[in-house]
DNA sequence: GGCTAGCATCGAATCGATTCGATCGAAACG
DNA sequence: CGTTTCGATCGAATCGATTCGATGCTAGCC
């Protein structure tokens, strides 16, 4: 009938069902009880004003929340690729979504001071410095730090680092090896620590170098640097990704696994085109996820910093062997 | 030195520096010009008093946009363990980002009606329908579709999966092949799409079967479904992660590919676990990620549907053979 | 019958900015 | 010198709901 008019607002349809404009609104909201023959007729009246409920902006405002949770994870297209990270994220939107609450990707690049964000999660990934972080604390948003270094006032989650980087050594130790190579992440909090761990039963393990979570990645490093420091019976990596990379890349240069050369993980991820299991150190990955989304709920909700560490296991595959 | 005063707005800052809230206003958003001096003005009595700038709930009430574009994926933990699926997100959140919006994830489980979002991106990932499309159109956000059926008024970007698929069939054909088999996707769009592309050429190809993009479902796949309908020559896959698992499966059984078994796949992603690269049907992932973006962004600005199509381009790499 | 409870409803304040239109001075111009 | 123009600033309206406190009305109770 009418041109382009604008869009109705719970005040149209509060004035065309002859109600209140609050009553409207607890019709919609539930916050309190209304009459069901006015509900009734408020939600009529939306309907046949083609009224789709109230503005999420608007609520927002007057709530002081938007709803929505950041998870920072450096770069995208690194941090997917490998599968721990997105059995995190499942956990973490799993929790949130059950909550209301929805998940934004913040790649550290990103201008995302304008968001208005309920808390933030800062799932390190390989950085400890962040542009953000600064701002987020200014802006007094919650911060639920994963695997990262402790900061005043943001809550932490973590897993065994050390412990279960010391007990994977003392399973190749118990095996025999003496010349135990590791390949890293780029320097960070939980590298650092699972280096210490490694360093309790090996004090002079060598660094082949660092690398992404990647097969590809863990191949061209392990083919550039295997024979640089001389002889080296068992390689420990940082995740069951590089991990494979280092298998793939020892058979192709005919250096069987575990007759010859020893690989380990981390993680205890599915690696479904291997034809071995991985001896690895397993990570609760779920249930991290679910600490980390129980966390921010919990800040969100105003409750104090909790911090969180969780214990790991050593699963024995067939990757290792007698040195 | 006072307790747990309230944090200071746009209206204390203005106050302090002495200026109207509009023009605190100005000095922040640069909307319009403000002097030198009454800008430092405002900036110094904003830092004095802790204020860390206007608050984004409220600018995105009164702008009526969130800055917020959700994606629709699915099932976020088998949507995101294709590579390809991430290398479209990443060129996604490039664009996005660089626009100053945040990309938020949405699984098909949650209940999102409640966040303000200014698009959505539907990824169909082998679904056709979602729970939140209708509440979606009625609360008027622009939709981006990709590889999904068309819909009225929502913009649509896809590839030429009938044609990619069809050019991959004459290339199994120019080698000999005759008895060809398909592992598809879950019903969808672009999966219907791609049968009709292979029947061009091969009217009565078999399907041994559908499954996820994901080796081990590939890899399961297969083993029971292999010798069920005769003998095959060729299998086509609809993605390179399928077509992964699908020629470690037949290695495992002892036959060869590209010698006793064509294999090919869908996507042109990296498969570094593979020793063999494999013949795909290479589709322009970032350029789609980025089609997917402008087009949001257009919709965003109140810029009519354009659709998009993009090439795909045949890649014989060594898992196919003559017959 | 008078008094108290309790439920449904309403009016008004509030959330914290952006932005339109008006005003005021000073510079530019003839 | 009078007038126009333009930039800087201000006041007030606005975005669209939620929510607090008050009011009216009905029912229950002694």
């Amino acid at each position: 009938m009418s041109g382009p008019t604008r869009a109705p607002t719970l005040a149209d349809v509060a004035a065309s069902a002859g109600v209140s404009l609050s009553t409207a609104s607890l019709a919609f909201s539930g916050n309190k009880p209304v009459s069901a023959a006015t509900r009734e007729r408020v939600l009529a009246a939306a309907t046949e004003l083609g009224y789709s409920g109230p503005n999420p902006l608007a609520r927002n405002l007057r709530q002081g929340r938007s709803g929505v949770v950041g998870i920072a994870v450096g770069q995208l297209s690194t941090a997917f690729r490998d599968p721990a990270a997105l059995a995190m994220l499942d956990a973490v939107s799993e929790v949130l979504g059950a909550a209301g609450l929805g998940l934004l990707l913040m790649s550290d690049d990103d201008e995302h001071a304008r968001l208005p964000l309920d808390a933030v999660i800062y799932d390190i990934c390989g950085r400890e410095t962040w542009a953000a972080y600064d701002d987020l604390v200014a802006r007094d948003v919650p911060l639920v730090v994963v695997e990262g270094p402790e900061w005043p006032g943001s809550t932490y989650i973590d897993i065994e680092h050390r412990a279960g980087s010391a007990a994977l050594a003392e399973h190749l130790h118990a095996l025999g090896h003496r010349d135990v190579a590791a390949v890293t992440l780029v320097a960070s909090h939980p590298q650092r620590e699972r280096e210490a761990g490694l360093r309790d039963v090996f004090p002079d393990a060598r660094v082949l170098g660092a690398c992404e979570s990647d097969v590809a990645a863990a191949q061209s490093l392990v083919a550039r640097h295997l024979g640089d420091r001389g002889p080296v019976s068992a390689i420990v990596c940082q995740s069951d990704v590089q991990a494979a990379g280092v298998v793939l890349e020892a058979r192709r240069r005919g250096i069987r696994v575990p007759e010859d050369l020893s690989v380990a993980g981390f993680d205890g991820v599915a690696t479904p085109w291997l034809d071995l299991e991985l001896t690895t150190v397993v990570q609760p990955l779920a249930d991290k996820g679910r600490a980390t989304a129980e966390a921010v709920l919990g800040r969100i909700a105003g409750a104090g910093v909790t911090d969180v560490v969780l214990p790991v296991e050593l699963r024995v595959g067939e990757s290792t062997g007698p040195a």
